[in-house]
DNA sequence: CAGATGCGAGAGCACCGCTCACATTTCTAT
DNA sequence: ATAGAAATGTGAGCGGTGCTCTCGCATCTG
């Protein structure tokens, strides 16, 4: 059943990607080496071609791996709050998570949402991973649209396709306002954490998270400010 | 006074630029080679150190090239609004700049916004060129100031001291709740920006721009939303 | 006009991703 | 059990990278 060789070829296959993951801690996306790698683990630099089969294929393993990490790490952000009922709290969970696991990560982070790395697209199988994180943030909204909130914010008509594509394609029943406000607290909430990891709130914001926690807070109460009926919390 | 050398030296100064943006453009800040200008430019290698005194110094040049660029886009479009006092017309005018050139010139949005190269710190010389996009959109909070708008948004108690830094940094007397409206909004606008711009808006928001406007609109409502004396518009 | 300075050429160093022919080891099917 | 197939490591090599150094020529300045 588990050979020598399977049982070895999982091990270096891992022992590859913890050396890549800890590089790319180091030297970043674009320091990433595969001789480097290959010298660390003993080996001889063509010899890692045996287990991934160019330096693309190990970024895309490594953004795979990356995305499922952040998307476990919201889930449990998001879960761990007992009152389903509090979307507010729900949308801090998820959100903190998302920074705590980007501050922790800051290379994986700049791999998943920093330049996309010229001449690399992304397969298909990065997206299933890919969208794990914002699932969370669909859901809170899903529950949102159950428990009768409806938002109320103005939706441009150039979004209006875009959004009932979104709403089958992600089986929601949220409205449009809805998506909206959660695309651009989304937005928001992204645009926080970059500008903090990638150095721009240095002479702006030292405290550290002190924009994050802003923009959250006040997303947040947009996510449940305009109330139409329901029950107002 | 402008001897045979000084001309040529300042002719092939720009002329490496011009290449290196063209490059830029093409493969990313990654992909910036210094044997490639050089091959360009009819020359070896080892000639173009003559002028950079290495890959980063040209960086440099290029960064502050590009902010320069940014900044002069995003004052014009914030000018070109006419009726002064309508701050919202404003802040389109600077954000819908931003995005423009953002779109027009990716890689170099990418430089400024995107990864930190790695190893490469920034010199001070950056700064001022850096903060004269966000200077646009300080003078319309101050403007609003002027004007006696007054914003009332909750005030977490951990950025006090960096507003009251910031006021002060920045010359303006925009009070905390217009300062950090100001701070969400920007962080909202960028992460929009760097969504849209490094691709994950596919299977999102397909429309160019439309998550783009809803994100400056909503904002542009808070940035005049919550009024509490003064001229309401 | 002589010395100082600027500049391009060229060789060279250490690294990179990747390919290929070859030897060795392990698995599989007869 | 054994022969063949498949997987794996080796080492040389190709063309590319940023960067350093020396050398000789052109230009500028006292």
């Amino acid at each position: 059943m588990t050979g020598v060789r399977e049982r070895a070829r999982v091990a270096t296959t891992a022992e590859i990607m913890r050396l890549a993951r800890e590089q790319l801690a180091v030297d970043g996306a674009a320091g990433l080496s595969l001789r480097a790698i290959a010298r660390d683990l003993g080996m001889v630099s063509s010899a890692i071609y045996r287990y991934f089969a160019s330096r693309d294929e190990l970024l895309t393993a490594l953004i795979i791996n990356a995305y499922d990490q952040l998307g476990a790490a919201v889930e449990d952000g998001e879960k761990a709050v007992r009152r389903r009922s509090d979307f507010v709290a729900r949308w801090r969970g998820a959100t903190h998570a998302m920074r705590d696991w980007a501050i922790e990560h800051p290379a994986e982070w700049a791999l998943l949402f920093g330049t996309p790395v010229p001449g690399y697209a992304a397969p298909q199988d990065t997206i299933p991973p890919a969208s794990r994180y914002t699932l969370v943030l669909v859901t809170i909204l899903t529950d949102m649209s159950a428990a009768g909130h409806r938002h109320d914010i103005a939706v441009p008509r150039s979004t209006r396709a875009d959004l009932a594509r979104l709403r089958t394609q992600l089986g929601t029943d949220a409205g449009d306002s809805s998506l909206l406000v959660g695309l651009t607290a989304w937005s928001a909430v992204m645009g926080a954490i970059n500008l903090e990891l990638f150095g721009h709130l240095h002479n702006v914001v030292e405290t550290p998270g002190a924009l994050f926690d802003a923009v959250v807070e006040q997303h947040g109460r947009v996510i449940l400010g305009t109330v139409r009926d329901g029950d107002p919390s």
